[in-house]
DNA sequence: TTATTTTTTTAGATTTGTCTAAATTTTAAT
DNA sequence: ATTAAAATTTAGACAAATCTAAAAAAATAA
């Protein structure tokens, strides 16, 4: 079955709004696709209809397993974009967003799974967050914070959650990009800053700051 | 200015109309389009008020300066990622041109211009068709089938006209593929065969069908 | 050159996704 | 338990892109 960009990104919206509370409001919606409420109501009435969600008038909305299914199809191809985008195409991590909200609507799913294999089947979209696999199965990552981690663990780099520019800047300077591997060397308890050290690279002290916002998978990431 | 993926379809249908006649017909683009000519001669006033094309009632439809401007912009893109598709995620001849038709309306500049440099800036689809750059100047392929080429001249597979399943499994039982340099080594004007050699492989004949139907650019090609 | 056929356009309708304004239901507050 | 406020839905409208059927123009043939 093939939908709408317009539907996916209902669908998709709804799928991330429920992580947060079961049932996702028609308000909560509106907002987040920055349409109005009156909208909503209409879609989730065509939605209903064909099996994606469960709906009653003011009570909102639920999605089915078809729609779940459907949702992390799309969250997958999202991720992946994105992940080529960084990865392949030199982009930054902040500006990958836009474009593949656009990509993601590219129905062919044996593009999806080409690119899954040519990307080596990563784990983890730029900004850390999981990419579910072919069969809609979302990586269980061990993503923790540098600040979480014990001394003499080690990880890659797969996310951050402050992209201001002043942060990239300082990681760029440091030589921590995405996919770096790094080792937790000490904790200060004082700052809260860590030491760290990177293959080749002298150990370098980061702050509380950064360590509390640069985030590391380890264990499973490709 | 953005376009609907619709309304750059029926740019890009002109385009390549106006290759064959100087004016394009409303049955023509009905045709090239799948759709009713009442719903070409809707769309080609809307594009007339956008100044993307001359258009009189009953005289047929020329793109303006700004239009084929456009729609080099679509074909650029469509032939990059028809590129990419074969290149790097080993997709077959046949099965790019689907695929393409959605990527070529990402609208992102930047993506196109970076998915160019990527793939090392080619000069020709998998078709064999010329890859505009990103100021809009087509390459000046040299292109010709293997069947018009001189004894001992030599140049890079670059296309295929007839992309039967029984011509694609005969070249790649021969071994050829996108991207193969070949020399030709002797014509046979009995029966139109050619005789060529592919580098670190003895010499192989090919029949006059084939010879024809297998363009090679030479001269110019990445 | 008149008649016939073909092409093209117009008129009016339909679908999808959206909107505003008004009505309704639910929730929260007194 | 009413009432006020907030959330949601309905009703009716609109833009984009398409369609069918009928009208008009252009091309072709007798």
């Amino acid at each position: 079955m093939k939908y709408s960009a317009s539907k996916e990104n209902y669908i998709k919206a709804i799928f991330h709004l429920q992580q947060e509370q079961e049932s996702v409001t028609t308000n909560a919606l509106a907002d987040a696709l920055q349409t109005k409420p009156a909208s909503v109501t209409d879609m989730l009435k065509k939605l209903k209809i064909e099996a994606l969600l469960q709906y009653e008038k003011y009570r909102g909305v639920k999605l089915t397993p078809e729609g779940k299914k459907l949702a992390v199809q799309i969250v997958r191809k999202h991720r992946l974009w994105e992940f080529f985008l960084v990865e392949k195409l030199q982009f930054g991590w902040e500006e990958v967003h836009e474009i593949a909200e656009e990509l993601e609507h590219i129905s062919s799913k044996k593009l999806v799974d080409r690119l899954d294999a040519f990307l080596d089947f990563p784990k983890a979209d730029p900004h850390g967050d999981p990419i579910p696999d072919m069969h809609g199965k979302m990586p269980a990552l061990q993503q923790a914070a540098v600040s979480e981690m014990p001394v003499n663990s080690s990880g890659t780099v797969n996310g951050i959650s402050d992209q201001s520019a002043d942060m990239l800047e300082l990681l760029a300077h440091k030589n921590i990009q995405l996919g770096t591997r790094l080792e937790v060397k000490r904790k200060f308890e004082v700052d809260g800053s860590v030491e760290i050290k990177i293959r080749n690279q002298q150990p370098v002290n980061i702050s509380e700051h950064v360590a509390k916002n640069l985030l590391v998978a380890y264990g499973n990431k490709k």
